[in-house]
DNA sequence: ATCGAGATTGAGAATCAATTTCAAAATGAA
DNA sequence: TTCATTTTGAAATTGATTCTCAATCTCGAT
């Protein structure tokens, strides 16, 4: 009878990681530090701070936003926590363990975000950055537009209501 | 005996539009206004308002800083000048008459930047986006690092401080 | 289990870029 | 010139994030 080896959680593992992260600089566990590490991991997607402490403080209501903010900061610096900063909006946190560099398609219709890797435009950055005697430590693609629901959305529209005006 | 044609200067040209861009929707020309764009276009590079607002009072010392976004704004949406948010900073602007589409390279030691065009990453861009779907209006291309001169400084520390501690 | 140095917490204040408000001043078509 | 409309500068406001601080918690040493 086969038996799978039990796989851990990828958020089993964060934890875990973090724990050995907090005590090798001399920082402690807490109870709001595990419930906001929780519920992050919980989550998948791109995640703001004010839609992750929506769902923390509906665990625990006396948890602070600041907090929140800390702990997102401590989750980055261990690496298991990647900040995007996309066009406009708030500073959005997705799960970094196990996952490869990737960049992103951003809705700005609907805000839905789409991923993506190309290793030949990595190739060609790298050359690019040759070229100009410059030492990239990392970079930043974003591409803005429609997502296709959102053009078939505006289809619709403009053939139930052509020429306005 | 040859003459060349007068050409007019980006910065001229870039008056005149903004002229009839302003008059075409009923705002007014100012004082204020024409000092801005004045300002801003005798400059090269990636201004941001802070650094636009320094050279204007320098100038008029009664313009504000309210103005200064203000007429920025108003540039930026006439297509004659560009906002560039890199990271951490200030929004930059960089002047957008008779310039091609480019992305840039920053140095997060020295603050310097760097542009670049690459029709072959453009293409790939598309690629990724049409697999996905999806239409893209802009995007956002953007490589963070150490610039050459950078690269030397540190280098040249490492040679006459090897091994700290 | 208790202690105590040091880390963490939540609330609210502070920061910072950018936008908005508002009353006074400027613009420009008639 | 008139005068509706736009613009201005100063100050207030916004919104995201960080900081401050007194109270509380954590954890290794007793
Ligand atoms: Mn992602
Ligand atoms: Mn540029
Ligand atoms: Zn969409
Ligand atoms: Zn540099």
């Amino acid at each position: 009878m086969k038996r799978v080896a039990p796989r851990k959680s990828s958020a089993a593992t964060a934890r875990e990681r973090l724990a050995s992260w907090i005590s090798a600089r001399g920082l402690k566990a807490t109870r709001q530090r595990d419930l906001i590490v929780d519920t992050f991991f919980s989550q998948t997607g791109h995640l703001s701070v004010d839609e992750l402490l929506d769902k923390v403080t509906a665990r625990d209501p006396s948890i602070g936003a600041a907090t929140v903010y800390r702990t997102m900061k401590i989750l980055t610096d261990a690496g298991l926590a990647s900040a995007r900063h996309f066009e406009g909006g708030q500073t959005r946190y997705e799960a970094a363990l196990d996952r490869h560099h990737h960049d992103h398609l951003i809705c700005t219709s609907c805000g839905s975000i789409l991923e993506f890797e190309n290793e030949r435009i990595e190739e060609l950055q790298d050359r690019v950055a040759e070229q100009h005697g410059f030492a990239v430590t990392h970079h930043k693609l974003e591409l803005y537009g429609l997502c296709k629901r959102c053009q078939e959305k505006d289809e619709y529209f403009r053939k139930r209501f052509p020429d306005p005006r």
